[in-house]
DNA sequence: TGTACATCAGTGAACGCGCGTTCACTGATGTAC
DNA sequence: TGTACATCAGTGAACGCGCGTTCACTGATGTAC
């Protein structure tokens, strides 16, 4: 041990959890070890536990971590047709790491114990608010149509991820952006 | 050994690649293991290598079968609605293992070596082109409507899956269906 | 028809490895008197 | 101010376990002469 201050204990647990969420998206849940996430946070596998009960916990806590950045940042959005572009790009296909954690991890999500899955429900829900805030919708519908504007948005990232062509992947995300505003469009008036 | 006939080799690699393709889609890539799969198909961990070179080549295998089945099925479908109907219910929710590979395993598709991720977009091209057989639209632009309202269908699933209040999981259910369907008509009129 | 050998499909034990988790220990800092 | 002890954050070796993979072997069937 080096010198440390007080608090940082709370800062080694933050640091941890930031690693851990781009092994996550990354690598996937079930592909992420904690030996490496603990010497990419610069310590030794031991220390995991005085932090975590389990890799399940961590797991959830990186979950919800992941899930109200998003929402933070989607909150600062200001228009619509921004909102999509920043998260139906390239970069955004070429960087799991730092990207959106439902694109990244939904069917392993679906896996895991119900309180992981709950935390995932509840981030997901307050993030969609957020995109709802954009539509001018009605409140009530505003919410289910920025859910399945979401749906279409994670849907689109992920196979533009998993194709080789990158010519087809640019397509996908091009078509998407197009869907994704049409359907904005489409709700307005009412369909 | 038992007795056996000819051909009978095949038949036990089909019957891996059967339980494999469960063993995926239920339990992901990463958490599959050879054995278990083995036991499951009736044999000893020692006769998978008679069969296939490595587990990841059973992966690139089982998702062209998984998709080459999934392309059939859309293959006999004879109006869209029924088509998204068969895809956008509980039922599929409920059954990861005989279901969609895309919705169960897109994200580790995407973490796959390149030949499992080509064998993926073919296997992808040729099932959309089969729902686009169902768009009245012009060919050219029937395929791109297709893939954008595929992308849509597996986000749908996807998170209906990953949240653990039902109700929720049928409106957003409910939701992918209607928008679905709205897509197919809004692209008929030139949108 | 009978014998010797080849082939085929699969068995089951073993390999090294990385996993999640535990735990005795270290050494710097804080507190009591 | 000095000493004794407690606490705090982390080390690093070890645990049992399951992983993908290898391999010597088995025993039923096919083929040659």
């Amino acid at each position: 041990m080096q010198q440390f201050e007080k608090g940082n204990k709370e800062r080694t647990r933050r640091r941890i959890l930031e690693v851990a969420s781009q092994h996550l998206r990354s690598k996937g849940i079930a592909a992420s070890g904690l030996a490496g996430i603990m010497t990419d946070a610069g310590l030794t596998n031991g220390a995991f536990y005085a932090h975590f009960q389990s890799k399940d916990v961590l797991v959830r806590e990186t979950l919800v971590e992941a899930l109200a950045d998003r929402r933070d940042a989607m909150s600062r959005e200001q228009a619509l047709e921004t909102a999509i572009r920043d998260y139906l790009n390239l970069d955004h296909v070429n960087d799991c790491a730092n990207g959106c954690p439902s694109a990244a991890l939904l069917p392993e999500i679906a896996r895991q114990p119900a309180p992981a899955r709950k935390a995932y429900e509840d981030g997901l829900q307050s993030y969609i608010s957020e995109l709802a805030r954009l539509l001018s919708d009605d409140k009530k519908k505003a919410h289910a149509t920025a859910l399945t504007m979401f749906a279409l948005m994670v849907g689109t990232l992920q196979i533009a991820r998993a194709v080789v062509d990158p010519g087809l992947a640019e397509k996908i995300i091009e078509g998407g952006i197009k869907t994704a505003l049409k359907l904005a469009l489409s709700q307005t008036d009412g369909g």
